[in-house]
DNA sequence: AAATCATGAGGACATATGTCCTTCCCTATC
DNA sequence: GATAGGGAAGGACATATGTCCTCATGATTT
């Protein structure tokens, strides 16, 4: 991590954002603008939460690790994303672990200042209401639906999402495998298992492997398969 | 449903969960106290959303139905919990049924009266935070354990709940049978397999079941079941 | 009391998923 | 070019879970 010295910059990510009536005059002097390296812990679960952080630029993966040291994928994040908010609210420790996924831009503040200067400031606050909201209802529609489909489902799903977050000119509709491990960790299965899954897919004609990518063949397909009931 | 026209039991339940400040004085004229019978629904998921409720009394049933018609159970809630407040921030529709489990008695107000009173009301908003995080924590802790664990221990974990909830002098540690359909459906599994489960249980002398009840024998050993990794 | 019905428990089998280990291919190093 | 090392893919087997159906039991009706 470190610090990148550039107030206009820093202005120009909160003004693309909308962010500028939430972090009004009195925050200003306190917010810094952090880069961190692919790879880079953000922050880690369980650590003391200190720092807001509002993601600008890249992409961060959001995970947890359970106590037997099996890690499962939550998310991964684009801008506009904020990473200890629920932490703020309650007053706990993280939650989750953090990690750029790509080299990541964040607008950072202290909790000392939120508190200072925010916490009777309404932008402030609608602004955490509309960010923790959206949150859970993502988080909600995914435990229902990793409760009620089967991990064929989970990961037609995931490819969709994928595919198109990482949809350039270059590499349409390619999926690079050695995320596959993750895959398999975002939707609560083993390697193994997805292995077996994606074997399936491509008997099906939905998917194609190719040399280290996952080539996808029939998009209707995939989207028929997450969206309908397994049966049909 | 019925409004309970008494001003002075709805003030009384104002402050008896520290509400006085949250909801203050524009809030008063139009704040009802409701009630509803036992297995009443008092919300249905995607229907337009425009009462804001506040629990005060009773417990109410969660759940949410998948296009296929399968019934997931997401949470039975008691005291003080709050209905609609998601929706009411992300102006949305009903994400989920909501049911009285027993007979529950409950605040509404219209969101039209939070919109013209609250939106700057930082108590209000303060309040909706409070309540919304934890809502999320407890969603992303399930998530995570419905995840990462098999049944076994969900269910252990599910039967330390409501034991602790149910306990009262005359049937301690009992658990109705008659619920199992819905225990089956609050963890994401079928009741026979629930069955298997119990089976299994009653063999490994944590549990007993006796003429539609299941009788905790063994707390420790569920609390270990619980809290541990599977294999040891 | 016999017949019927509702409901809970469990058997049989298929499918989904996890774990461990082997195989294969690519690359770096000598 | 030979060899070792590493990672990805897949085989074999065990376990977890779902679906369908049967059976027993007690309540209700005739």
């Amino acid at each position: 991590m470190k610090e990148i010295e550039n107030r206009e910059l820093l202005q120009d990510y909160l003004h693309a954002h909308q962010l500028a009536s939430v972090f009004h005059e009195p925050f200003l002097p306190h917010l810094s603008l952090f880069q961190f390296d692919q790879g880079e812990l953000i922050c880690a679960q369980g650590e003391t939460a200190c720092h807001l952080y509002v993601l600008v630029k890249g992409k961060v993966k959001i995970f947890t690790t359970s106590p037997e040291g099996k890690t499962l994928i939550l998310s991964f994040k684009k801008p506009l994303e904020v990473i200890g908010d629920i932490e703020y609210v309650r007053g706990i420790s993280y939650l989750n672990s953090v990690e750029a996924a790509s080299s990541v831009q964040m607008i950072g503040i202290h909790y000392r200042w939120l508190k200072k200067y925010g916490t009777d400031y309404a932008p402030l606050l609608q602004f955490l209401l509309q960010i923790i909201t959206h949150k859970f209802c993502v988080k909600s529609n995914s435990l229902s639906i990793n409760l009620l489909y089967p991990v064929e489902v989970r990961f037609a799903r995931y490819l969709l999402s994928v595919s198109v977050e990482e949809w350039n000119p270059s590499n349409k509709e390619q999926i690079s495998t050695s995320n596959l491990l993750d895959a398999a960790n975002m939707i609560g299965t083993s390697y193994r298992h997805l292995n077996r899954v994606i074997q399936q897919f491509c008997k099906e004609g939905l998917i194609e492997r190719a040399n280290g990518f996952l080539l996808i063949k029939d998009r209707e397909g995939l989207a028929k398969m997450a969206s309908e009931t397994p049966n049909e």
